[in-house]
DNA sequence: AATATTTTGATCGTTTTTGAAGAAAAGTGA
DNA sequence: TCACTTTTCTTCAAAAACGATCAAAATATT
């Protein structure tokens, strides 16, 4: 891997939790810990990010999304978890559609398969994908102020050009009665056709989305495999009965 | 396999990646290390790649020439005044075409006209105007790596989707023989399309553009009006001949 | 056809990058 | 504070990449 190429990595993993381990970098970059190490005193001398003892942080030289920022620590970590199983799914050569949301965006620094290709709807996963040198396409559409997702019905017609072996998919609530939900409706109409679309459907949900219920339906908990950090024992069983579930 | 027939695959292989490994290079091409290396040296020289151990990448156009820093604030002077005369044209209500591209970009500040909706390439467009509660739709397609806009064979038939009443294009070469040009026939193909969907077509080219000519054509002089900070006094004649120039 | 020029591939010594091992420093908990 | 763990720093040798050089091959010129 070159230097350049590792510091890319190094530099989209920071913006995306903000703080990263050195041993985290050490897996996901596939190198030494020096290795790595010396990138992080490089990159430090750039001024891009700021070495803190057992990893580095970015230096809050502006202010970072209110929405982005809230998420604890906590969170991280699962969606991170999530991420990982998720991104562990994918085989070289696939075609994969990849849902808007924090949670799929988790997925990128994670992907280790070679040669695939990947359509979003999600503007901050594009951006994360090019900079990995993955063969990214976004969808076109009306832009949805808050969460930089494309959606409406250009996006809808757009994605009917595409034909996907797996969907990761974002969700607000995973309930066993009703099944998978979100609050947007317009949101919901672009990951029920993605399913239509793909080959198989993995579903992306931490452990606080079960039992959960918004207010468009995406579609039944049989019509894809759940990819979760941990099922709340609470749930595990009626969830169980209707559909498989992947734990990171 | 014949030299500039190497350069191409190197560059195209640079566009597509934004980084290459040598050895991926020497694979690629069937040829010699030696060989490789002395071609990337050359397609340095011509300022079109920038090398790195074990490779090369593509240069930021920010860091890689010496005189940039001085030359930075004037061009961003320039581009302002183009970005400000451009957004003056723009009317209530109107429909408009944004191509990709730092100098419309700066348009987007200046905007003042109100229930205007938007449709881009550009994805650090899109988001500075939905950042301005505009209404902006973003072209589906291939994303190109380092200039974060949107091309390729489904970005022109998603445009078929519009109707313009203006269009506002970049350009990086206003000559009066040659017409408009840029370097990527790619993006070409994207704002000729623009122009024909639209009402009213404007070029805006700071003037630094003037004289300049590039790879791909875009259309000819008269097709469009230039949007412009000062027409250097050599073009003026011959281009005032050929159509019509808004200076701001 | 013979000669000159350019391009190519291989070799080799030098420089840069890398990973490992051990010493030093920093954090942690009693 | 002291022991203990984790992280960082330093050093060094192996590996990879580099630049320079030269002869063979391809191409152009006479």
């Amino acid at each position: 891997m070159l230097t350049e190429e590792r510091y890319r990595i190094i530099l989209q993993r920071l913006q995306i939790s903000g703080i990263v381990k050195l041993q985290e970098l050490v897996e996901l970059l596939g190198t030494s810990e020096s290795t790595v190490r010396r990138d992080l005193i490089d990159l430090e001398a750039q001024h891009l990010l700021k070495r803190v003892h057992g990893g580095a942080s970015l230096l809050h030289r502006r202010s970072e999304e209110p929405g982005m920022e809230e998420k604890t620590f906590k969170n991280v970590q699962q969606k991170n978890t999530v991420g990982r199983a998720a991104a562990h799914q994918l085989r070289d050569g696939e075609c994969i559609y990849l849902d808007a949301g924090t949670t799929t965006l988790a997925m990128i620094p994670f992907i280790e398969a070679q040669d695939i290709t990947v359509v979003t709807n999600g503007l901050s996963h594009v951006e994360a994908l090019v900079s990995k040198n993955i063969r990214a396409y976004l969808l076109g559409g009306m832009m949805k102020s808050h969460t930089k997702a494309v959606i409406g019905s250009i996006a809808l017609q757009n994605m009917d050009n595409f034909r996907f072996d797996k969907a990761f998919i974002g969700t607000n609530g995973v309930n066993a009665e009703f099944g998978f939900t979100t609050p947007d409706p317009e949101e919901a109409l672009i990951k029920r056709r993605a399913r239509q679309l793909s080959e198989r459907t993995y579903v992306l949900a931490d452990s606080s989305k079960f039992g959960e219920v918004a207010f468009a339906k995406l579609f039944d908990l049989k019509e894809a495999t759940i990819i979760t950090d941990s099922i709340p024992e609470r749930w595990r069983k009626p969830i169980l009965e209707k559909t498989k579930i992947i734990e990171g």
